[in-house]
RNA sequence: GGGCCAUUAGCUCAGUUGGCAGAGCAGUUGACUUUUAAUCAAUUGGUCAGAGGUUCGAGUCCUCUAUGGCCCA
């Protein structure tokens, strides 16, 4: 949509024509600095006698008359300007006062100073406009009441502030800090994965074959190539082929794509973290994530100890666990095993009350439970252990027993972080059970996945033993940030378009 | 997919029984030589999300649409 200036805007712009007439270019090539808000406060405590250069936004400014008092944020923090007339002369000190606005950017240089009210500040000697903001930011005012920061008419619109992320980010300090969070978060999780000896990978997210999860996929058009493409929706048939390559220890951090509802926690682009480890099983998969989780909340928080939502969360190793079928037991009742089969077990589960959709599998319906009754009261950090084999393709099974395999999920406040096998390695098997799982799906069923023959072939090379796992760091991101929406941890979450 | 709620000035929000569309902040003009939500005085600014309907008269009641939020599936 074209742009309309509004009157506001309107005014901005004269006011930028004016700044050129005065011989001010609004947008100038060249910047000095010399430090930045929070150098220049941290150098005035070490020395009376400093002189800065200062950039930043304009986001206050009190109009003393012959004195102008105006607060520079930039990205480490925010200072006074202190402007007097006699100082800057005449006609510097009435274009700043008449023609720059709340959002320009500046730069000033002169003396630090304190002021009668103990603010540090600087005295403004000359300044220098950077760049004109022609439209208005949201206004925020700001009071420090006791220590705490009081804000007056934040910009809370939730739609605005995610569909102008950017304005969202420059009046609201807070949703900056999320992101920084979010940046530390990933990088404490490769650090901890460089301390291991795990190789980090880029596979492709452009795939002839989608698979490693039952979800919808994305999909698209070579135009060159007449062939059909989807977005990938799970890593992991790629990272395994590494193993066969004789790759030991492999993650990669990257974006999965599902094409499915939007929700609190679902985002249709969303970033995974997986790894494998040669020579692991399921239950060394799981101390190392017990580790991982706890090291990037110290790292990170710098505690293990965290608050989400209200509930305190104590992510220190070893977490529980809980088989599957113990958990299920515990919070319906109900034991799965006295029901063997989908038909017998969808009778139980509607006899209590609760849902059953009609032609689910045993282990659709299992997985059900899971989700209905088991999860949410999972709000310590929990290992989930052993599901059903026939909605895990992709484990081995446990010894003498043909219903469940070696397959933990993590739960953390409620929410299902991630997921992990013992992986198959067996190709005969492998085949065998991605034939079973096309009796799962209808065959016009998205979730279906085609089969891999491809990946067959890597695993008839002989295939290391190994332990995989999955997490969403989005979920990670929100769970360190006490965010209750994935919105709020994504930069730019998927919006539905606005109509025209 | 279903239910409920919301959408009014740049931002945050009021708006009574259907009867002249408001406030604070921001903006504009003026006063003020250390203010800090500066203060004081004056003042500008509206397609009440969009379309249709009921009515002498609709921000308000009805229908549909759009977007968002919460809950359920």
């Amino acid at each position: 949509m074209a742009w309309e200036p509004t009157p506001l805007e309107e005014q901005r712009l004269s006011k930028l024509a004016r700044l050129e007439e005065a011989g001010i270019p609004p947008y100038p090539l060249r910047v000095e600095r010399t430090h930045t808000t929070a150098e220049a406060i941290t150098a005035f405590a070490d020395s009376a006698e400093v002189m800065a250069t200062i950039c930043g936004r304009l986001v206050s400014m009190r109009d003393m008359g012959k004195t102008v008092f105006a607060h520079v944020e930039d990205g480490h923090g925010r200072i006074q300007f202190f402007l007097r007339r006699e100082e800057i002369g005449e006609e510097s000190h009435r274009i700043f006062k008449k023609l720059l606005d709340l959002g320009d950017f500046v730069q000033a240089s002169g003396s630090l100073f304190q002021t009668r009210t103990g603010e540090t500040s600087l005295r403004v000697k000359e300044w220098k406009l950077l760049s004109k903001a022609v439209s208005p930011l949201p206004v925020v005012k700001e009071q420090e009441v006791d220590g705490e920061i009081v804000r007056y008419s934040a910009f809370a619109d939730v739609e605005e502030r995610f569909r102008q992320r950017y304005a969202d980010l420059a009046v609201n300090p807070e949703v900056r800090e999320v992101f920084r969070t979010r940046a530390r978060l990933i990088s404490a999780l490769r650090r901890f994965f460089d301390d291991y000896d795990f190789l980090e990978v880029e596979t492709p997210i452009l795939q002839p074959l989608y698979g490693g999860a039952a979800a919808r996929p994305f999909t698209t058009y070579h135009n060159q190539l007449k062939q059909d493409l989807y977005l990938r929706i799970s890593f992991e048939l790629y990272l395994k082929r590494l193993l066969v390559g004789g790759i030991e220890r492999v993650y990669e951090i990257g974006r999965d794509f599902r094409n499915e509802g939007v929700s609190y926690k679902h985002n249709p682009e969303f970033t995974q973290l997986e790894f494998y480890a040669a020579y692991w099983d399921y239950n060394d998969v799981a101390e190392f994530t017990e580790q991982m989780i706890a090291y990037a909340a110290q790292e990170v928080l710098g505690t293990q100890t965290i608050t989400y939502q209200g509930h305190e969360i104590d992510l220190s190793p070893p977490w529980q666990r809980l088989s599957l079928r113990d958990g299920i037991k515990k919070y319906t009742g109900l034991d799965y095993m006295d029901y063997p089969d989908g038909p017998s077990l969808a009778a139980a589960i509607r006899e209590m009350g609760g849902q059953a959709p009609v032609g689910a599998s045993w282990g659709q319906l299992i997985d059900g439970l899971l989700g209905d009754y088991v999860e949410p009261n999972l709000i310590q950090p929990t290992f989930v252990m052993q599901y059903p084999r026939d909605i895990s393709p992709l484990a081995k099974r446990l010894p003498n027993d043909p219903l469940h395999v070696e397959r933990f999920e993590y739960f953390i406040a409620g929410l299902e972080m991630g997921n992990a096998f013992t992986e198959l390695n067996d190709p005969i098997d492998q085949q065998q059970r991605f034939e079973d799982l096309q009796q799962l799906y209808s065959k016009e069923d998205d979730e279906l996945n085609p089969i891999d023959e491809d990946y067959l072939r890597a695993m008839r090379y002989g295939m290391p033993p190994n332990g995989g796992f999955g997490t969403g760091v989005d979920r990670l991101a929100m769970l360190f940030s006490d965010k209750s929406t994935i919105r709020e941890v994504l930069l730019f979450p998927h919006l539905r378009e606005r109509g025209a």
